[in-house]
DNA sequence: CCGGATCCTTCATGATACTG
DNA sequence: CAGTATCATGAAGGATCCGG
């Protein structure tokens, strides 16, 4: 029905005012280590090796079969992108779609939510580049002072 | 009942657009994983466990000393804050004050670069909030439904 | 006070073999 | 085709001791 889109936060000048807003809220939110942090979480549900790319793909292509996803990110396991796409149908990132067929069938896609995940990392991914020059300086630089 | 606000589709077409054109980039860069791939360092660098810590802790204080630091982060050893503390370094999110003093006296603070990998990761945060309760409510399902 | 060096534990990743 | 089961391994995290 919708497409996700991105809301009109995205200005500069606002953005110092909702920062502050934000930071106390992830700041108690990332403090309790223990409990459940959202932000911790989803960092580290698209920082494993390949949900990212599983992901992309997903939203590259639309609907995929288990196969045609492996042969889409190339490198890897059988065991790795079952245990990635288990891992992102729990938290509703991606629905999974089986066919009682013989051969089996099984299709992956995006859900909404997980189009919304896609567009967050498209948003770090577009910044991060960005930043890329830069980066790569800095380390330059720290590698010669040692 | 309150289901993240899910904007309306105000300019669905020119994020498209853009969501696409960033998808191409992100793509490429991601598929080289043996060369050198910005999104996946920096999402790499930032899903650690004390890295996001240490990013908000010096974002709220402005500036700060190492054991000022690990007071604030609270239970990170010494080392790990350490390591942690020289790879944000490395890749200039962080700047390293050393005071040529006895006792020795080292501060700590963000590079502009850093408060922008900071709200970068606000901005995550904010919509993982929002997602919360429909990947909580994701979860409950997966799980019964084994 | 800051942090380097060492050793140890734990967990994610992956290679391989097997199955409905 | 799309998995599961098992075993191996390497990296991350952590405890502890040492040094400037």
């Amino acid at each position: 029905m919708n497409t996700p889109s991105i809301p009109e936060v995205t200005n500069a000048e606002s953005e110092a005012d909702k920062t502050g807003e934000k930071m106390k809220i992830i700041l108690n939110l990332a403090r309790d280590l223990n409990q459940f942090c959202p932000v911790r979480d989803v960092v580290h549900r698209i920082s494993d090796k390949w949900s990212l790319l599983s992901i992309l793909a997903l939203g590259t292509h639309g609907t995929l079969r288990f196969n045609q996803l492996k042969k889409e990110i190339g490198d890897v396991s059988q065991r790795m992108l079952t245990v990635t796409l288990r891992n992102l149908e729990e938290d509703g990132f991606i629905s999974r779609k089986i066919y009682a067929e013989v051969p089996p069938r099984v299709e992956y896609k995006l859900t909404e939510m997980g189009q919304g995940l896609m567009e967050q990392t498209l948003q770090l991914a577009d910044w991060a580049n960005k930043q890329l020059p830069q980066i790569i300086a800095s380390r330059n630089k720290f590698r010669n002072l040692r």
